[in-house]
DNA sequence: AAGCCGGGGGT
DNA sequence: ACCCCAGGCTT
């Protein structure tokens, strides 16, 4: 074990460590899990105000076991990632129905709960109860790949190897607790991807990387993996009756869980299949979709058709199923997608300003 | 081993 | 624009 390297890294902790963080009071096994899933690949800032609302609403393992996912999801909605919701809430279904709510307090027992990895078991043991487990985040990929010049694309199986080794040499027995918070404030207010701070850091005479002044060689980078090109397609916002028709995707895949309005196009969950599904000919649909002239297809109530463009960064198109009426007055309290919720805020000021009822 | 899963912040 | 973020699951 490295002893000097954990000590001089808890001593610059004292000072210049995060102690403020909202899962770091009243520590418990169930509020660090909960902070550890949403941290996963997002930045604390952005998860602090979902942390508070979410801790608000499911401030115990059963709170959130005996909730319906819906709820969780609604929750989760904007923050991305939403099988990492669908996991939590499993989770906890499982720790209060097989564990009597308590969570396990081994790698093995944590690990075998949906969506924790290695590294969320040993932050979730190490952060609650001081045990001396190893975290891999990238945070610490980048501290230990600076202080030992690691070369490889930190991508590589063999390069992640050899890191979760410096990792668990640098693990202390003792303190672990304060070791892994330590350890991931240097990496993300001091050892950081860029500019990082290197004159306050207590490592400088000693990380490899700075004394051979190539900080910005390390970590390195596997050439980066062409992007699906971006697709887009019309979702369809129908309103009618101070009411939005709305559909649930799938649970796998892009928005899984979600809500979104329908498509235009034809197929499985367009709006081609609902307004079939409601007496309407193939003709009457491909002449009154041309002319996005929906006003008698419905009834002749209020009604606003406005199509917008929502661009997603993946070439798969919507599936939906499970379609509803939402009421606008209750879209909020849906999973909806980042995208999606900006459009309809807007069409809702829009008919603010413009003060027609929709 | 590679692909998938989101949205935002920093540069 | 591009890279990255307190990763894990699926193929």
């Amino acid at each position: 074990m490295n002893t000097s390297f954990a000590k001089q890294l808890i001593h610059w902790h004292l000072k210049h460590g995060r102690h403020d963080l909202p899962w770091q009071k009243n520590k418990t096994a169930y509020r660090v899990y909960v902070s550890e899933i949403m941290l996963q690949q997002t930045q604390v800032s952005t998860v602090i105000p979902y942390y508070e609302r979410f801790m608000a609403t499911f401030p115990s393992v059963k709170s959130l076991a005996l909730a319906p996912l819906d709820e969780v999801l609604a929750l989760w909605s904007g923050l991305g990632y939403y099988g990492r919701a669908r996991r939590l809430h499993a989770a906890a279904q499982q720790v209060h129905q097989q564990c009597r709510g308590r969570f396990p307090k081994t790698m093995e027992g944590l690990m075998a709960l949906p969506g924790i990895g290695p590294s969320t078991a040993a932050a979730v043991l190490s952060l609650t109860y001081n045990q001396s487990e190893t975290i891999l985040d990238g945070n610490v990929k980048r501290v230990l790949a600076r202080y030992h010049a690691v070369p490889g694309p930190v991508e590589s199986t063999s390069t992640r190897n050899i890191l979760w080794e410096y990792a668990k040499k640098n693990t202390p027995k003792e303190d672990a607790q304060i070791y892994t918070q330590a350890i991931m404030d240097l990496g993300a207010t001091c050892c950081t991807r860029t500019q990082p701070n290197c004159t306050v850091c207590p490592f400088q005479n000693n990380c490899q990387a700075y004394l051979l002044n190539s900080i910005d060689d390390f970590p390195e980078r596997a050439p980066p993996k062409k992007k699906n090109p971006e697709h887009q397609w019309e979702l369809i916002f129908l309103i009618h009756d101070n009411h939005i028709l709305m559909q649930q995707r799938p649970l796998s895949g892009i928005w899984g869980g979600l809500w979104h309005p329908p498509q235009i196009e034809d197929g499985e969950g367009s709006l081609h299949d609902w307004l079939r599904l409601h007496g309407y000919t193939k003709k009457d649909l491909s002449k009154q979709i041309k002319e996005k002239s929906f006003r008698h297809l419905l009834s002749h109530k209020t009604l606003i058709m406005t199509p917008h463009i929502v661009l997603l960064s993946q070439a798969k198109k919507p599936k939906g199923h499970a379609w509803k009426w939402v009421s606008l007055p209750d879209w909020q309290e849906y999973g909806i997608a980042k995208p999606v919720e900006r459009v309809i805020k807007q069409l809702l000021h829009q008919s603010i300003n413009t003060r027609r009822p929709i």
